[in-house]
DNA sequence: CGGCCAAGGTATAACGTTGTATCTGATGTC
DNA sequence: GACATCAGATACAACGTTATACCTTGGCCG
């Protein structure tokens, strides 16, 4: 039962010294190729592989980047972590993702856990009621950061998106349809993007003429689109289109109106956020605001990789345009 | 622009030694009341984080547990993760995640990184065609490694699943309400789990002395159901269900149905594998074989959590059984 | 008042790697 | 044959921690 083979091991094994068998692995140095396969072999047979974190102590280098979700069970963030780890992956990076599942608490352990290990990097998708004194921790660690949808702190990069205009063309697209009684579904917690969507909703909604915004809260998910769906129905029958603040809600939503055989884009017109794989699946299909997670993924990475690049350059601050995709689910309001 | 806080900084600050501040930090040693509040104020000020890799390097320690899947994107592997990493956060340890999206050269890196980032431990749900080498790579290190569904060497813990009874189980059902011509819808690869359910289907037909199995791969998929049902339909009218490799082929196969203006449990009727959160959601909602993959996840801790507490003890199989949930997606066929 | 002990702190050697400076022969040159 | 040259290898220090052995110092007892 032997141990874990180190670099003495393999060193042993080719009858050579460690910072020879160092070299020959690392490709660095003056070696002579017989010893470099002689070598190679030791390392081969004893099943050598380095211990990173002494070679990332002594190095300083570190390729790993952590990926800090708020909530990894949204198909929608799948897709951006595929797209992130993609793009990093083939810069030589690994990828390894926490989801903090929307507790600050969670979140707080991730990052420090994160940090303690020494990633070379983070993208950080911040759940809501960060703890600010992780914030400070994060600064002073001098981490390249990249938040994503939910700007936390001026210092770090982020990429947003324009929520506000994109509710915007939500609402003027149903209206234009001829619905003039439009409610906002989803969300809970006062993070950012939702407040952004709402602030976007109400504009929209005054520069129409329309009447207050009716927001009806839930939790960002199909069951909570489902039934807040199903109460919507029951207390307010006048509604004739809602927008939600995810595909998830959306989905839910159209749920909910099945459950009452009820078809989305006939009794209610139903608009989603994010564009994730099942809005083109679902039927009716979902119209939704596409914000293309795969892609987006990418270009969260390649900012990352321009800030390790460049880590002393100012923090740069993106925003993102939605479009909107027209499905199904959006169509005239029945006659009364 | 200063650097990353170390020891020596905090050490400094406080007017003491390395060695004191570690202690305070640790909880070891015999420090006076005063010097500690002194050092932990110290610690604080400078946002003093410990390097990870140094202390583990040092102390032999390491809590942090690597979890490589065959694919995120399927939502019942997000609800598996997070079973797991609820049980290992309590016992105080740090899950990160890795996918390598059913990719084998992929796997094989992500391996590697994380032997060589040197987790404390590794659960791992393999994905098809594993290289050998990587194989024998992860036994050279003595890592604890639970592999979960595929089973790729016996000298690591195991959990899978009775995946033929468990199709059996489907089967009798699908004849007992009148059904003769049973296909078997997904999978593409040779992965053993698929080969144990094709073969539990196969061996059920034939109990019931029906014809000969009928199989048509898919990838494991919404869009990948959805494109084989369409094609089934075509090609073999005659079938009046399915038992699906996955939820999500069930999913798509449903959603084919729909495409066609027939119903899941009339036309066809359709049976999945793994409970996944939508499969009670969907309408109609899906009869499937359970494996409640959040609970399975903490199970998947547990025996990980077994294994670093003694290292030594002989290898555990484990198989658990999947149940049949009564949905309404399957029904007597409709008369000819 | 010498000696002993405990409390409180520090010096130092690891952990496994890498980078640099250094050593050792052999070869070539005049 | 003396000396520079250079390829090829090695010794050694360092990375930021932690564990251990070791120092101080003051108090107390005989």
């Amino acid at each position: 039962m032997a141990n874990r083979p180190k670099l003495s091991t393999v060193a042993a094994a080719a009858g050579v010294s460690t910072a020879t068998v160092s070299q020959v692995l690392r490709g660095t140095g003056r070696i002579s190729a017989q010893t470099r396969d002689r070598v190679l072999a030791a390392a081969r047979q004893v099943n050598y592989l380095p211990d990173g974190r002494a070679a990332a102590l002594r190095s300083g280098e570190n390729r790993e980047i952590g990926l800090v979700l708020h909530h990894l069970a949204n198909p929608f963030n799948a897709e951006v972590v595929s797209g992130v780890s993609d793009r990093l992956e083939r810069a030589g990076h690994l990828v390894s993702v926490l989801d903090s599942r929307d507790d600050a608490e969670r979140e707080g352990r991730n990052l420090r856990a994160l940090i303690a290990s020494m990633r070379g990097g983070l993208i950080w998708v911040p759940a809501s009621g960060t703890d600010p004194a992780t914030l400070d921790l994060l600064v002073a660690q001098r981490l390249p950061v990249v938040t994503f949808l939910h700007r936390v702190a001026e210092r770090f990069d982020h990429v947003g998106l324009r929520n506000a205009a994109a509710l915007g063309r939500a609402v003027d697209h149903l209206v234009e349809l001829g619905h003039r009684r439009i409610a906002f579904l989803g969300g809970t917690t006062p993070r950012a993007p939702r407040a952004e969507r709402i602030a976007g909703y109400a504009s929209a909604l005054a520069a129409h003429g329309l009447g207050a915004p009716q927001v009806f809260p839930c939790e960002d998910s199909k069951p909570g689109g489902l039934s807040a769906m199903l109460k919507l129905r029951e207390t307010h029958p006048e509604v004739t289109a809602v927008v939600c603040n995810g595909d998830m809600v959306a989905l839910g939503a159209c749920l909910g109106l099945g459950r009452r055989a009820e078809t989305p884009g006939r009794e209610v017109s139903v608009i989603g956020f994010d564009d994730v794989a099942d809005a083109a699946l679902a039927t009716p299909a979902l119209t939704t605001l596409s914000i293309a997670p795969y892609s987006l993924g990418q270009h969260l990475a390649e900012r990352l990789l321009a800030r390790l690049s460049d880590r002393a350059a100012a923090p740069v601050h993106q925003e993102l345009d939605a479009s909107l995709i027209l499905r199904d689910t959006t169509a005239p309001p029945l006659p009364r």
